[in-house]
DNA sequence: GAAAATGGTTAAGAAATTGTTAAGATTTTG
DNA sequence: CAAAATCTTAACAATTTCTTAACCATTTTC
């Protein structure tokens, strides 16, 4: 779930972008005004702004020398090679001319996010997202919280995707992260996981192999 | 010494751009075929491709879709929407069509080779900000005095922003500042840092990842 | 089809980790 | 050197997680 700032004066330009972002499934915050983008930028973690450059309150050429850490891509009526060159050197990502298709906006924003998510270390399957450098799970897009041990049978289910583990193995693989876990206990903590799963999806993950151990199904 | 390839069979276009890219004191690597690319992928490392599309040998989608970790820029005379989505959502970095002014090529060059570089983040998230210089905390734009180790720690937190640094993880990380800080220790440096930042705001920053260790809050 | 074995769920208490506070030790500063 | 600031330690409280155990469901075996 991608958080996009959509920086823009021009309401009818401003909500066909929020609509198009949307469609895409992006969660779309809305600015109209540079100072507006710089207060939403304090209480908000953005993935992605887009930005006009020319703005009632602080400018566009303002907000890319205050933002560093994240992606911008500008969108501008200004065709001026000197204008292109300032921002992009000045710190945005990209510079879209208006008008432009809204195919090619959506392409130049997935590279921006690309790049992000590269970055990160992941391990995914259906629903199911396990982003490791943050130890958290997605189910379908939300975060579920789960327990140190929870988090390492997910985790080795994962990493042998499709395969069986043994219930000794699993507890083997698992024995960095726990101590003193038995077998009575890792059925209590794949219940627990199951449950949690169970909060958003209906679909099954972990299949129980009867007398040998777990897989997740196929 | 950053490291540019160009794949580019027309001549006059190739040359003009090796000439361009030397002047500003890139290497440049030559290709005239796709296929030529390739060999010279296989031998050296880039920091950048410049891509033509329409090549003898193998094309220039194709190369894309070989190419995972260096960048590209397409230079092509293909001006359709289409192609350009195609492009970019196949791996490309971006996509300049033909003709175009050296300038605005550069800056983009630029944008390209600065993410490489560039992955200091600046130490600035949602409310908070923290001045590298003179040890201070911002919370709402409020000055917040923290001591040396608790700087310490929330700088390394907020460098991994969003990312579960483990406890001695972060014990290493801060030792060069502070020495013989030890869990016990490092629980009341957490508590504190917490309780300065809430005398301006309610939004909690650090999270515990329980037996793991913290991170900032998404 | 009944008995035995395995798997699933639940709840409660045990165990481990984290949070808070205060006091004394240490370091820094004037 | 004394005062102030900072850091560490330790004790206790609060919280979270883990294990145990009981009970029910399902599958296998005989």
């Amino acid at each position: 779930m991608n958080k996009i700032l959509i920086v823009e004066d021009d309401l009818s330009i401003h909500n066909s972008l929020d609509e198009l972002l949307k469609q895409e499934n992006y969660i779309t915050y809305n600015a109209y005004s540079g100072s507006e983008a710089l207060l939403l930028l304090e209480k908000n973690n953005f993935d992605l702004i887009l930005l006009d450059l020319m703005l009632p309150g602080t400018s566009g050429e303002e907000i890319i020398k205050r933002v560093n850490d994240i992606p911008i891509i500008v969108l501008s009526a200004k065709v001026s090679c000197d204008d292109k060159v300032n921002c992009l050197l000045s710190g945005a990502r990209d510079y879209i001319t208006k008008p432009f298709r809204n195919k090619e906006l959506l392409a130049r924003i997935e590279v921006q996010l690309r790049l992000k998510t590269n970055s990160k270390q992941l391990l995914k399957y259906k629903e199911l997202e396990l982003l490791d450098d943050s130890h958290t799970l997605l189910v379908c897009q939300k975060k579920v919280n789960l327990t140190k041990t929870e988090y390492a049978i997910l985790k080795q289910l994962l990493l042998n995707n499709n395969q069986v583990i043994s219930k000794n193995k699993l507890l083997d693989l698992i024995s960095e992260d726990t101590l003193d876990c038995s077998e009575f206990s890792l059925k209590v903590h794949i219940s627990n996981i199951r449950k949690k799963i169970k909060t958003y999806t209906n679909n099954e993950y972990i299949e129980s192999i009867w007398g040998i151990g777990f897989k997740i199904k196929d």
